[in-house]
DNA sequence: ATGACGATTTACT
DNA sequence: GTAAATCGTCATA
């Protein structure tokens, strides 16, 4: 039961139980020459849409930045931050319910050398350890914002090991000292036995 | 038209 | 530990 692509039915619940869902799971990025990068998520965070006040989101914000945040279940989130850097989200929810889970690291499984080249400056433990640093590594940026995970061959997950919700730890997210207090809700998830 | 600000990373003191 | 890098997006005017 391993190495099948995950479908829209996997994606449409919410961003809590999706992004406990996706750790253990095995994310696939196709290059155009038919390269696979992949790695196995081993951190994600959940947005939790129009009352998160860390949300992009928040309050029913759309914008044409954050429009993929509306699609349906199951489609890529891809936004640009700090004027140099790309994050990658797996929408959650049913379409019009902006929710989403930030996957904000991996470890990596193929086309290492590929990722090293990609990222240059880091050392071999941080290819994939952080949100944009990932995005980096598999070649993840703006071509790829709103795309179609259950369909798509550029981007999808494809199911890695199970973890039924044992060995995960649930932190505040990072990066959200604004969000007052939702900023201190526990909505990081990291698998404890990677 | 302008200005403030990031769901971060890296380098440096 | 602190701070610089760096610019698209959005709110305000």
């Amino acid at each position: 039961m391993t190495g099948e692509r995950l479908t829209r039915r996997f994606y449409r619940r919410d961003p809590v139980t999706l992004a406990k869902a996706l750790l253990g799971q095995i994310l696939v990025r196709r290059l155009d020459d038919g390269q696979a990068l992949t790695g196995r998520i081993v951190e994600t965070e959940a947005y939790l849409g129009i009352p998160d006040k860390a949300s992009h989101s928040y309050g029913g914000r759309r914008t044409k930045r954050n429009e993929s945040m509306y699609l349906d279940g199951g489609h890529a989130y891809v936004y640009f931050v700090y004027g140099m850097h790309w994050c990658f989200n797996v929408v959650s929810d049913r379409k019009e319910v902006p929710t989403a889970v930030l996957i904000r690291a991996l470890v990596p499984v193929q086309g290492v050398d590929q990722m090293k080249r990609r990222r240059r400056k880091a050392r071999e433990l941080e290819l994939c350890s952080g949100p944009a640093k990932l995005a980096q590594a598999l070649a993840i940026d703006r071509s790829l914002d709103g795309i179609d995970l259950a369909t798509s061959d550029s981007l999808y997950v494809a199911r890695g090991r199970t973890t039924q919700g044992a060995g995960i730890i649930a932190t505040s997210r990072v990066g959200v000292s604004y969000a007052e207090n939702w900023a201190k809700k526990r909505l990081r998830f990291l698998l404890e036995e990677p």
